[in-house]
DNA sequence: TTAGAAAATCTAGCAACGCTATTTATGATG
DNA sequence: CATCATAAATAGCGTTGCTAGATTTTCTAA
């Protein structure tokens, strides 16, 4: 019986290690999403989280780090996103559904669409240390296109292709936001196989 | 019979100028493709040209304008490329060669591609301080679908957004180059129309 | 309760960056 | 040759990512 205060103590500090990390990345987001990336900088993190800039250390490699769990939550949200709009769609209208899902989250938070591609992943999509949430995230498109045309796995990456393009396109203002619906219509259409 | 020789000497030291520029230019899109943007920085680049730093500033605003000038150079040069690849096509065959084309590019010059789009370019496309070489680039997607469809301006807009999506996405590693040929021919094959 | 070990945190500073005020060299003109 | 504008270089400012070493805090055990 005298592990047990030990091991609670132990507990307590990795909570609050935990807590803390989360801290960081909360706040490397709503940095980027307020003033943009290049102000998120490791001495205005330390000081969000008021502590000094080698605790930032502690917990992620480098700034790149830091950014790279910042992604990986967003891969998380959009997956979670792309899941429930394919499964509350009517009947019919999945393409459709998940299409609008998948802009939607790019439109509404653009510095965190930003960071989960402009980073140059040094990992192959394919490779076994992919991050499960990027995997799950995908899943969610191959599974729209299961039953239909023959290669479910290379239309899923086109239509993955084509929504990042739109998406990618109007964040760097390419694209006139006012035509969307109709972009929107269109690809949708171009999606959408006479059963 | 004065003022001719000192014309000459003017002339002499714009010509100078700008080959200074465009060596600036070059070297800047060299070691971008060779070692990444960043290592681009302005001290490699005033060496690079043998000349200080300060000089730089003389051609460009910041360093961000020297990517900028690169940028704009690669919209010029995928211009080309896809007017030829669309003047040059076969009947019945422009979609694929000018999706190719762009391909092609992008492929074989990864670090300029980025650049192009990395770019958070602050004008807005449609807006008449949108630079020439950008327009006449779409200007070719354009031509592509002017006879056929009902909307050839939101047709060549999705046209681009995929064409873009799966350069971009396996530049970053997520489309495993493997299945290239499938996912190009099932690309065309969406944007194709019976006639 | 307290000394000492271990862990956590901070201070201070390095090298490299973009950029620029100031000084120095160059080269055309009277 | 002397003058003066122009072109270029030197030197340095402020900020960045990151880290070695000093310092404080926290836990353990006598």
């Amino acid at each position: 019986m005298e592990t047990t205060v030990p091991n609670r103590i132990a507990e307590r500090k990795q909570r609050d290690r935990e807590a803390r990390r989360a801290q960081i990345i909360s706040a490397a987001r709503r940095i980027a999403e307020l003033e943009g990336w290049p102000s998120v900088t490791v001495r205005r993190l330390s000081d969000e989280i008021s502590y000094s800039q080698p605790v930032l250390y502690g917990h992620f490699e480098s700034r790149e780090g830091i950014l790279a769990a910042v992604a990986i939550e967003g891969f998380q949200e959009i997956g979670l996103a792309l899941e429930k709009a394919r499964k509350r769609a009517k009947p019919g209208k999945m393409v459709e559904s998940v299409a609008s899902a998948y802009l939607e989250f790019a439109a509404s938070s653009p510095a965190l669409y930003e960071v989960m591609f402009s980073l140059s992943l040094n990992i192959p999509f394919a490779d076994a240390a992919t991050p499960p949430e990027l995997r799950f995230a995908f899943a969610q498109l191959l599974e729209m296109f299961q039953g239909q045309g023959s290669k479910p796995e290379v239309l899923s990456e086109l239509f993955w292709a084509g929504l990042h393009g739109i998406a990618d396109l109007t964040r760097t203002k390419r694209f006139p936001p006012s035509r969307q619906k109709e972009r929107v219509k269109m690809f949708v259409e171009l999606f959408t196989f006479p059963s």
